[in-house]
DNA sequence: CCCACTTTCGCAACGCTGTTGCCAAAGTGC
DNA sequence: GCACTTTGGCAACAGCGTTGCGAAAGTGGG
C-alpha cells in the first residue's frame, strides 16, 4: 500500500528542496518536473471523482505525451495513489482504461479553531469527511489548556486515520502568521498574541502542522472544491473578514495580512469602528444587521465587495457565516444588485460578477484547514 | 552575433508551446526547465548592471550547482547574450571571473499612447533607453490616423534598433483586453471601442506587439527596475488608477480589469461621481484637488490606498502621476499619514507600508511598454 | 468469418536536463 | 616552495519526457 507517506519521504530526500536562503528564486531539476507533472495528473484523478479518466485523456489536459502519462500513472498506482477503475466504451478501438485516485491513501485532520468551539474533521485524498469531533472551548482558557484540548481532539482524529496521515491543518480566527504558525492578537485574547501554535501543536503530536486563518482555510477549501478561477470568500459572522483566490492559489500576502476585508473605509470620517478607524464596512454592516436592516446590511456589504472586484477583477463572490446564514436570499440578493449595477456602468465589457452562497455548511472552514495538507499533493500551491 | 532572436526561434520550435487548448494546466518537460533556468540566469545577470556576478554567485542565488550554471552561461555567451567582464578579486583562491549581460543583444520599443500625445522610446536589454521619440496627438481623430501615426513612430525607432528586436509594447489608457491586444471605451473616445489595436499594429510593422494598461506597464517597468515584493503603482493625473504587482509579477486579472482603483466608493452616497456612481475615491480626490486642497485630497488617497494594502498585504505603495507631481511631498506626507495610523492600530503586526514618490520621470510609461517584451525572457511572467 | 482500420498503451532507444566525480588552473598564506 | 582554497571545466551519469514501433483489443465493411 505504502500510500502517501511513500511520496513524501521520496520528495523530503532531495538535498536541495528549500536549501536556498536569500532572495534568490528556485531553479528547476528533474525533480521539480517529476513532482508537478505528478501533481497535475492527480489533481485531474481527484476532480475526476468516481468517474475516472483515461490516459490519453490526462495526456490531452496536461499537455504531456500519453507515453509521459503512461510513466506516471504506472508510479502512482505502485505507490497505491490511483488504481483502474474498468474500462470505458469503445470510441471505435481498444477500450479505454479507466483511472481513479485511491481515496485512502492518505488522510488530514483539519480543526476550525473558533472563539467558543472546536471543530476538527478527518478527510481523505477526495476531501471527502471519514471521521468527526466536536468540543467546546474558552479560547480565554489559556494556551496549556486549549493546546491541550486541541491536541486531543486532533489525536483521536489520528488514530482513525491510520498510517497515511499527512498533517494537520488548523485554521484559526483574527491575524497570524501562517509562514511560521504564530498566533497574532487575538481580538478579546491578548494572551495568545505570539503563541507559536503550530510548533506547539507539532511537537505534541509529531506529525506535521499549518495554521492558517479562518477564510483562508474556507477559501482554500472552495477552490479545491470546485470553484475555478478568482474568487473572493466573504465570511460575515461576529465580525467580517475575506479569503482570496486569485489563479487557483490562495492570496495570503507577505505578512498573512490580506483579506482584511472588514476595515475597509467605505464612508469616511463614518461611525465609529472597534477597530479604531470610522466607516468600516464591518462597523457599518454589522449596525445595519443590529439594526434589523438586512437590505442595508447587504447593501453595504455589496459596496465593499464591488471594490473589492473592481481592483483584483475576480470572476466570483462566494458569501458565508452565520450572519449572512440567517438571511441567505437578502443578503445574496443585496450584493448582487450592486455588482449588477456596477456592471451595467462599465457597459459591454462590464459582465457582471456572479454572487452565490457558499455551498456546504457549518464544517466548511475544518474542511478547508484539511486542504491545508492535501492540497500540496495537488499542485495546488500553499504559500 | 546572433542575440535573442535565435533564443526566440528556438523556444518557437517546440511544438508543444501553446498546444494546449482548455481549461488544463501545462505539464513541464525538459524545455520548460531549460528556458525557466535560462531566464532565472538572465534576470540576475540584468539586476547585477555593470558590476556583473560570479557563475559561483549564480548558482547559490538560483540554487543550481556550479556546473548547471556553468553549462547555462556558456550557452549564453554562445549566443551573445551574455559576456565575460574582468575578474574579481581573490579570496583565498582563483579570481572569479566576472559575467554581465549584453544589452545590445536585443531591443524592444514602448509607446505611451496617452490622450494627447505619443511618447515612444527604444531600449535595451538592461532597459536603458537608446533613443526617443515624442509627438502630439488626438486620440479622437480615428483609428486609421492614430495607428498610422503609431506605426510611424515605432517604425523609425526600429529601424534603429537593429535585427534583433523583439516587438513593440503599447501602454494605453482606459478599460482593454491585454490577452487579446483589444482596446474597450477609451474615456471619452466611444469610436475606440473593440479595436483590435494589437493586430492592426503587429501587421502593419511586421514584430510582435502587446498592449497593456498604461498604469499596469508603469508598474512592470517598476517590478523590473528593481522594486521588489508586491506594491501597488498609484497613478494620480486626470484620472486615478493603479497597476498592482504581487509576488513579482503583474495582477491583471482575467479580464485586464484589476486596478480600478479610482472608482472605488469610500465615501456611500457621497457626491457623484462622472462613472455614474458615488464616493468614489477619484471624484473625492480631484474634487479636492480642484478646491485647492491637496492635503485633504492626499488624506482621500491615503483611505483609498490603506483599503488595498488590507486587502492586499501589499509591501510598498508609489505614487506617480501630473497631479501627484504638483505637489509631491503633500501627496507623499498624507498618505503616509494615513498608513501609519493604520499600522498604528493594528500594533506591534502591523508594520507601516512605506509610500514612495515613483522614481524616474515622465517616461516611467514608455519604458514599462517596452518591458512587456523584454521581461518575459528574465522569466517575468506576463499574462 | 475475415480483413482492414482505429484506438489504446507499453517497451526500448533516445535526447536533453541538471548532477556528480574528478581534475586543472590560479590564487593565498605560512 | 608547499599546503590549501577557490574557481570552473570535462566526462560520465541518472532521470525526465519524447519518439519509434509494435502488440492488444476493439469496430465495421465485405
Amino acid at each position: 500500500m505504502g500510500g502517501v507517506n511513500r511520496t513524501r519521504s521520496g520528495a523530503g530526500s532531495d538535498p536541495r528542496s528549500r536549501t536556498r536562503g536569500g532572495p534568490g528564486q528556485a531553479g528547476a531539476n528533474l525533480l521539480v518536473v517529476r513532482s508537478h507533472n505528478t501533481a497535475l495528473v492527480l489533481d485531474l484523478l481527484r476532480t475526476a471523482g468516481s468517474e475516472g479518466i483515461s490516459r490519453l485523456e490526462l495526456a490531452e489536459r496536461t499537455g504531456l505525451t500519453p507515453q509521459a502519462v503512461s510513466k506516471i500513472t504506472a508510479r502512482l498506482r505502485e505507490e497505491g495513489l490511483a488504481a483502474e477503475a474498468g474500462r470505458r466504451a469503445s470510441t471505435g478501438g481498444k477500450r479505454a482504461t479507466v483511472l481513479r485516485l485511491v481515496p485512502e491513501a492518505g488522510h488530514a485532520v483539519g480543526v476550525h479553531l473558533d472563539r467558543d468551539e472546536l471543530r476538527a474533521v478527518l478527510v481523505d485524498l477526495d476531501g471527502r469527511v471519514v471521521a468527526e469531533r466536536r468540543a467546546e472551548l474558552d479560547l480565554g482558557a489559556g494556551a496549556t489548556a486549549v493546546v491541550g484540548a486541541l491536541a486531543e481532539t486532533a489525536g483521536e482524529l489520528i488514530a482513525d486515520g491510520g498510517d497515511a496521515l499527512l498533517g494537520v491543518g488548523v485554521a484559526a480566527p483574527g491575524p497570524l502568521d501562517h509562514d511560521h504558525g504564530v498566533l497574532h492578537r487575538v481580538t478579546g485574547f491578548p494572551e495568545w498574541d505570539g503563541f507559536p501554535l503550530r510548533d506547539a501543536l507539532a511537537e505534541r503530536l509529531g506529525v506535521p502542522v499549518v495554521v492558517d486563518k479562518d477564510t483562508n482555510a474556507a477559501a482554500l477549501g472552495l477552490a479545491v472544491g470546485g470553484e475555478g478561477g478568482s474568487f473572493a470568500y466573504l465570511h460575515l459572522g461576529t465580525g467580517l473578514g475575506a479569503g482570496l483566490v486569485i489563479g487557483d492559489s490562495v492570496h495570503r500576502g507577505p505578512r498573512t495580512g490580506a483579506g482584511e476585508f472588514g476595515h475597509q473605509v467605505i464612508q469616511l470620517d463614518g461611525p465609529p469602528c472597534h477597530c479604531g478607524n470610522r466607516g468600516c464596512v464591518e462597523a457599518l454592516c454589522l449596525a445595519a444587521v443590529d439594526r434589523a436592516e438586512p437590505a442595508e446590511a447587504a447593501r453595504v456589504l455589496g459596496a465593499g465587495a464591488a471594490n473589492l472586484a473592481g481592483l483584483l477583477d475576480i470572476d466570483q463572490v462566494l458569501l458565508g457565516g452565520r450572519t449572512i446564514a440567517a438571511a441567505p436570499e437578502i443578503f445574496v440578493r443585496g450584493v448582487a444588485a450592486v455588482l449588477d449595477e456596477r456592471a451595467r456602468r462599465e457597459g459591454a465589457l462590464g459582465t457582471t460578477v456572479p454572487v452565490r452562497l457558499v455551498p456546504g455548511g457549518d464544517r466548511t472552514v475544518a474542511e478547508g484547514a484539511a486542504q491545508l495538507l492535501l492540497a500540496p499533493l495537488f499542485g495546488r500551491a500553499n504559500g
